[in-house]
DNA sequence: GTTATATCGTGCGTATACGCACGACTTTCT
DNA sequence: AGAAAGTCGTGCGTATACGCACGATATAAC
């Protein structure tokens, strides 16, 4: 079956389409695509860890400090000192970034509707699952055999 | 529905983590997964123009001569001045590239055979199908209303 | 309590990913 | 022919994306 091998290039062109939009989309604001991505995943939980953070997004910890030394220094997201763990530190949105966040969820709407507007309501729910198990799938440690 | 929301990060989500585990993959053999990519689009059509691999790929234009140069300078690729046109330079693969890039293609089967299994045979046609839909609709110029 | 091990964040190096501006060349229009 | 407009590749700057090694701290083992 050829769809095996065409597979991989699918993801890849469906995920660099929605980046390219999103980054043109986004630019106006001064924000990235994945710094977009960041303060939506600490909009949802805050006081996370730095490692929590990118465990989330999901992401690479030293990418995500790039990210936050970034957004610090605009104001966007505040660190703090861990309170029990002296490792590690808090981040969280400030005041000015919750709004940044809700600007930038609305400006990103039309995107998520065209994505959405191109397929049936079930096709959409269908796609989230299968790419869900997939990266499951490729999270799951190690391909230990070529069976 | 949330599905609107889920489906840009399960995008994501699910081809960062086809990224990381080629570019684990593939690291022994000195290439990134962009690269693996850059030779794949080589081998299918060679001769082209970097305009027209960086289209196929898809890529920047710009980002891609960035590979060639780095892929060129170990023997992988080679770039000549077009025939007819003094602008343009084409590129094909070495028959160093041609050996590379069969011997990654058979050390990325476990990746594809992964991603592959963890689907229905049907599944796999239906997900290449609506990726590609997503991609062409998100490619399609301009989000320009709020319809 | 001291040593061994694991975890957190940092800093560094490399490779995309892209926009933008520039020079070189082509094509088109007049 | 000569000028205008479009296209190709290049070079530069910024932001991921990641691995790896390091110091600091926490936790476990004894």
């Amino acid at each position: 079956m050829t769809t095996q091998g065409e597979l991989p290039m699918a993801l890849r062109a469906a995920y660099l389409a929605l980046h390219r939009r999103s980054e043109a989309r986004f630019a106006p604001f001064g924000l990235t695509a994945d710094q977009f991505v960041l303060l939506a995943t600490l909009s949802r939980g805050q006081a996370l860890t730095q490692r929590e953070l990118a465990r989330r997004m999901p992401s690479d910890p030293s990418t995500v400090r790039a990210m936050l030394v970034l957004l610090e220094r605009r104001g966007l997201v505040q660190r703090d000192t861990h309170p029990s763990d002296a490792r590690a530190r808090t981040v969280a949105l400030t005041t000015t970034g919750k709004r940044k966040f809700r600007q930038l969820w609305r400006a990103g709407e039309p995107i998520r509707a065209q994505m959405f507007d191109s397929l049936q309501p079930d096709e959409a729910e269908t796609l989230v699952g299968l790419l869900t198990r997939v990266a499951e799938s490729l999270n799951a440690q190690c391909v230990q055999a070529g069976g």
